[in-house]
RNA sequence: AGAGUAAACCGAAUGGUCGCGGAAAAGUUUUUUAAACUUUUAUGAGGAAAGUCCGGGCUCCAUAGAGCAAUGGUGCUGGGUAACGCCCAGUAAGGGAAACCUUAAGGAAAGUGCAACAGAAAAUAACCGCCACAUAAUUUAUGUGGUAAGGAUGAAAAGGUAGGGUAAGAGCCUACCGCUAAUAUGGUGACAUAUUAGGUCAAUGUAAACCCCACCUGGAGCAACACCGAAUAAAAAGAAGAUUAAGACUGCUCGUCGCCUUCUUGAACUGGUGGCUUGAUAUAUAUAGUAAUAUAUAUACUAGAUAAAUGACCAUUUAAGACAGAACCCGGCUUAUAGAUUUACUUAAAUU
RNA sequence: GCGGAUGUGGCGGAAUUGGUAGACGCGCUGGUCUUAGGAACCAGUGCCAACGGCGUGGGGGUUCGAGUCCCUUCAUCCGCA
């Protein structure tokens, strides 16, 4: 199994943001593009107005730790950006929540194998 | 018992399955360094990591400058400390029944300012009142003088109470209380106690108003700063010139550097590396000290990331629930905080 | 991470050295005018248990008295690679 690959930079932040397809769940909202390699992306961001920062931390790892369960059903060559939805209060964040959401996101994006 | 006061300490643990950060060791591949991957091992957020309110280390700015003493800070006394606005021990004032707690606690007789409204008057107090005398007049008016006992006000009105005294009054005199000063004793000292003297004991409050006194104080910050790489021709560095014109060194004067133009060398930044964790360190014991703390010995090495590492699920502990995430590092302060434990002390009221 | 600034009615924005908080403009409400609307003019407009009390982001202090001075805390905004 391969390490998961993160987006590091703004600018590849802010191409996805603009240029990606945005889908939306109850919780989550997700953007993702194509790339032809042979990896996938993804990239978390949480914005400083939602919470104080054990709150944001605690949310990037269960993201994170969802996406993990689910890699390596997905197929391979994409980008993906996490966004939390900024009207839920970020102190309902809970693990089976984001994974039932990430699962219905996917299946409507079609991504998986 | 309950209630309260002060101090200290913890702030989830154990097992299982997956997963993350950097470190060390071994192996495999490309193989010159090194890089990637795999496996194993131990290890990986806080008491406040927070606010950025103070004090340092470290780096650069000229070696961190000279004069004015301007700016800013601190402010009972003694001690501790690398240093502090912090800590410890005491003094004074205030609060509490008590244990104990709180305090930006120098100077108002060096000078200046302010004190709205009300009030006669807000700081060199005579408006009304009281008293004496004079004049007019006939029981009032006017003038001169004495008087701080009484008077609406106000946050504040010129020591308080009682008696004597007087034309009326007044520290005018006496007693007690308060206040001030001197001397003595105790204490390193703030200060305390005692004695004596003082009625010229007139000069209110405000210094978190200006100010005076004592002590301290250069600026900027790890996004500091140092180095490397690639790609491109804006900035930076060096030299020369001109002008004192923006600006930096916290105010002013000096001094140093600097705008701009030309020439030469080649960079910025969203790349990378160092700075980056062994330190005024932690733990234990002994000694000195009331204590803060210091000294000695032994042992330990305990995060170092860069879109940024601690999570998920299951089981047990009755329940796992508070505040909350290191970003160069220390010493404090302040603020947030469910619950749990220990020690010492107090006991008025209410309950048993 | 570091450095700096600002908080006053519904909104913008005043308040001389500490001395009646809400000037002024916009908005809103009611009235006059009009068939109706607009415009214009006039009046009102912080909150409450309404005599009175509370109000300058919150809490505390200095002062007789605080929007103003001091401490602390919260929120918002800006700059620095």
């Amino acid at each position: 199994m391969q390490k998961t690959e993160t987006l590091k930079k703004n600018y590849e932040f802010k191409k996805i943001l603009t240029k990606g397809k945005y889908y939306s769940g109850e919780y989550i909202e997700v953007f993702i593009k194509q790339n032809n390699q042979a990896i996938n992306k993804i990239g978390i961001a949480i914005g400083v107005k939602l919470g104080k920062a054990f709150q944001r931390n605690y949310v990037k790892r269960l993201i994170r730790e969802n996406y993990r369960k689910l890699e390596e059903k997905i197929k391979v060559g994409y980008e993906i950006v996490f966004l939390w939805k900024k009207k839920v209060s970020i102190k309902n964040a809970n693990y089976h929540y984001i994974e039932e959401d990430m699962n219905n996101i996917f299946k409507k994006i079609g991504i998986f194998k």
